[in-house]
DNA sequence: GGTAGAGTGAGAGTCATTCTCATTTAGGAG
DNA sequence: CTCCTAAATGAGAATGACTCTCACTCTACC
């Protein structure tokens, strides 16, 4: 973990530097909650995961984040804005499963049939429709265990 | 169309009546707006499409034609809330593609081999988490026609 | 043709997010 | 080490999509 640690700090850095970004302790703070948390996280996560981060700097580091690739921005269906470390830096695809009644968004992983069944079908898209298709997401909505349990 | 058009405004009204809801004047424009359009549309596009709706009105029946299963929300990259007409309704199960460039997004159809990897997908991770899944959500984003050529 | 309850609409309110700007901090030049 | 310049910070104001309020209107049923 300390290892990994550093090697991501070293991959985040090289990404802020490309857009001449500092990496500033607070950007580190965030991009390390994020890693630990292992699945999209709200700003009120975030803010109650680290110390001392004003809601404004959580938000404009947030974007300066993205605008690096560093962090994905994914919107729930409840409106709030989640985000994650970018597929470049944790080096795993995988999809989404929320939970439409608590919000709980968690990660999923695909199999690689799947993965090229999605590829076929962006490509024929793209084709049909004059798209260029550069990413695709998958969503799976239903309800949480805790949720299940709850409404019963 | 004549027909079609008869056929819709019955079905909206059943769905409507099991939720103790009429089928006024405005949500009839508001269906027949997005039957019309094809694709998900914003509050913008809406207000645009029809003759004296007010804003506040718009979002209300939104919000009951919603409950009813008449119409459904989509939440797009930009922030925006779009909504098309149920898949109940359509008829057609379908996905979108969005343009990360300009917020379009347009509907997609797929193969019944894809869905079916959707659907053993769906099933799989469902188990392993927990979940009850009822949905899945597929989007490709990527630039538009339009905005591929403005940005050569 | 009365009336109870649903629907309407203009505007106020809410709240996540973004902007502003005065202050602090970081990092290279000398 | 000490300037110096530009970036970063943070508290609060501003923005804007969306929701709520409430007085008024309409509709369906008696």
């Amino acid at each position: 973990m300390e290892r990994a640690a550093a090697a991501l700090d070293g991959e985040v850095r090289l990404l802020l530097a490309t857009r001449e970004q500092r990496y500033t302790g607070q950007r580190r703070e965030i991009v390390h909650a994020l890693a630990g948390l292992g699945r999209p996280a709200t700003i009120a996560e975030l803010l109650a995961a680290t110390r001392d981060l004003p809601q404004s700097t959580a938000y404009r580091n947030l974007a300066v984040l993205a605008d690096a690739d560093v962090v994905r921005r994914v919107s729930g269906p409840d409106g709030f804005a989640r985000f994650e470390l970018s597929e470049a830096l944790s080096g795993d695809h995988h999809h989404h499963v929320v939970c439409e009644s608590c919000g709980l968004v968690i990660d999923a992983a695909t199999s690689p049939r799947l993965e090229a069944a999605l590829a076929e079908t962006a490509r024929l898209i793209a084709e049909a429709n004059g798209f260029e298709v550069t990413e695709h997401r998958l969503e799976l909505v239903g309800r949480c265990r805790r949720c299940r349990a709850a409404a019963c």
